[in-house]
DNA sequence: CCAATACTTTCCCACATGGCTAAGTTTTCA
DNA sequence: TGAAAACTTAGCCATGTGGGAAAGTATTGG
């Protein structure tokens, strides 16, 4: 089976932190410069410069710089590579969840 | 709107470790306790444990201790919670990713 | 060509996290 | 009752994370 390209412990941890949950809300409005998605944020630059680095590494995000200008945007592939993974795995839960209840629904009948 | 009972933050940390995943996956077979639990890990017990408080603190995890025996299972309603949550997210995400594709469009046309 | 703009780098700090060992505590069983 | 089992607590350590200020580096626009 193909590897995925997309890191699940840098993923969950970098959806784990709020401002970067809506560095990723904001970036799905369109592609944004690092000024223009710092300006809701009571942060300096840098700070903020650091969530979109932590996105970067994790693949959600991705940016490209022109003249002094970045430009960040969201990287579709690997949110539609993150969407696949949660589908799949939800499901697998839900599987194991069916067992679990059957298991309990069996407990409860011995008593 | 009612309010989540699971808090994201939490919930998203909890599940950026791989051995917090591995935790779950192994709780989805059914309910297990500590030291069953640490069977598998190269981990000593307190460190396991500290995991498994992690666990509990974002909802994904419930555990009882009945005589000296701590018996730790996936807490269905929880799971759901999240699961429905990420459902839901994710066809935000979705709708987003449609106005994005939509504005590349556009953007290519003008060129 | 020089000032303003837009990052970027380089530190620094406080606190959280993940690991450990050692020393409890509480139950259970012989 | 007294040792073994199953956690639990306390404390230590190294590293990672999220925040900042200050100074540096390109790129413009006038």
């Amino acid at each position: 089976m193909a590897k995925f390209s997309i890191d699940l412990d840098k993923a969950f941890s970098a959806l784990a932190d709020p401002t970067r949950r809506a560095i990723v809300s904001r970036l799905c409005e369109g592609p944004k410069s690092v000024s223009e998605l710092s300006e809701p944020f009571d942060l300096a630059l840098p700070s903020l410069l650091k969530h979109v680095r932590v996105l970067e590494e994790s693949g959600l995000v991705s940016s490209e710089k022109i003249g002094r200008i970045r430009t960040c945007k969201v990287d579709a592939h690997a949110l539609q590579e993150t969407e696949a993974w949660i589908n799949r795995h939800v499901s697998i839960w839900e599987k194991r969840l069916d067992r679990l209840e059957a298991h309990i629904h069996r407990m409860k009948r011995k008593n």
